[in-house]
DNA sequence: CCCTTTTTTGACCGATCGGGCTAAAGTTTG
DNA sequence: CAAACTTTAGCCCGATCGGTCAAAAAAGGG
């Protein structure tokens, strides 16, 4: 006997499917004009189905906000585990955050007004539950690295932080903007200013990279 | 006979008391928190005395967006025209921006939450129209004046314009965090990178630059 | 002082929101 | 088959939204 809150597949998947349409109505309609009606209206429902795998609204966002960046975080330390040195680390770490949001353009937007508006809910040492916490750590291992000096890496991981989303957005304004190249130029930038008077990093040169 | 439509001293007044209730409100509940009826109740008057000054709602919060964006501009523009240098300008532009913001929180939201929401009316060359626009001409100039190669200055504009926007944003979260103090750090790095090799750039407080 | 003009009020409108609820139908599954 | 689960359409609610409007209140000049 399955009770109301058993997870089962179907059940799993009917969710996601519910996560997905709100992705998707965030990303042409805001996040405030995502509403249950505008979802269920995409998905050919009515919108008290909704309710029925979601306890509200509230709680049907909190979920596709945790699912997109659960996928996110995966992708990033995926990417980052095959790095061969701190340095080439930070710059895996730009390039891996800009190349998601690049094939992920639908998510941006829930990414962005989502987190801005959800409050962290416990926050622990300030720089944990932050999300440029991650990469402030890295670039504090970085500079013990290359003996760089002068580097204040808590403005450095907040304005890359700050300049991907802007570079996101602009390229979301902007079909034109090639959106990986941009995010190897800002790594570029960053290597530059973490390992000065060093021109040949772990630079792209010889690159056969797939993808 | 004043017709309904005239300028008087008063009116603009009433007006520009309005443009600061919107401001304010902006400020505390979000745009989109920023109802009619909120910010009259903040006012202490009727919410219809406010449409009898402003056609609408979108006119106050295009009014107000206005005034802000136009007190903005002077300030960087004023500290901009006291620089001696196309590299000095560089610093002053971030410098003056961030200290703006630094000093106007109040009106950091709108200006954030306005710009995003608002399109540019008539869009030209799609570079004179975007925030970082001006910063990217001064870049331009300024790679050409220390001869720095590999410099991707549309990059480098959006990502400082997004990153001293992350910035503000984490003083506003964080009240530990010294914006001005950062600020000076955001244009260190910019100057590192647009002066390769160049240690004493434009640094120091007591400093006649040279050139 | 009155009479016109400007300003403000407060009730009201239609729309939309999230959400609760129900009765009935359809779908799994033991 | 029967019991349990899922979904539907519809109606209701209270709240809030931007906006309209006639009437009341100030202002102000003759």
């Amino acid at each position: 006997m399955r009770s109301k809150d058993t997870v089962t597949f179907t059940r799993a998947a009917r969710r996601e499917q519910m996560i997905e349409a709100t992705i998707a109505t965030v990303a042409e309609r805001g996040l405030h004009g995502a509403s249950l009606a505008r979802i269920a209206e995409r998905m050919g429902i009515a919108k008290g189905g909704i309710l029925y795998h979601f306890s509200s609204r509230d709680d049907l966002v909190r979920a596709a906000l945790q699912d997109v960046y659960d996928r996110l975080t995966q992708h990033v330390v995926d990417r980052l585990s095959s790095a061969d040195s701190v340095r080439g680390a930070v710059r895996g770490y730009v390039v891996a955050l800009v190349g998601y949001l690049h094939d992920h353009r639908d998510e941006v937007r829930l990414i962005g007004e989502g987190f801005t508006t959800t409050q962290t809910p416990e926050s622990a040492d300030s720089r944990v539950r932050t999300r440029w916490g991650a990469l402030a750590d890295l670039l504090d291992a970085a500079v013990a690295e290359t003996a760089a000096t002068g580097v204040d890496t808590r403005v450095l991981a907040i304005t890359v932080s700050g300049g991907i989303d802007a570079l996101v957005a602009e390229a979301l304004r902007d079909p034109g903007l090639d959106l990986p190249e941009a995010g190897d130029r800002l790594a570029d930038m960053v290597d530059r200013i973490i390992a000065p008077g060093d021109p040949a990093g772990p630079r792209t040169d010889t690159e056969g990279e797939p993808r």
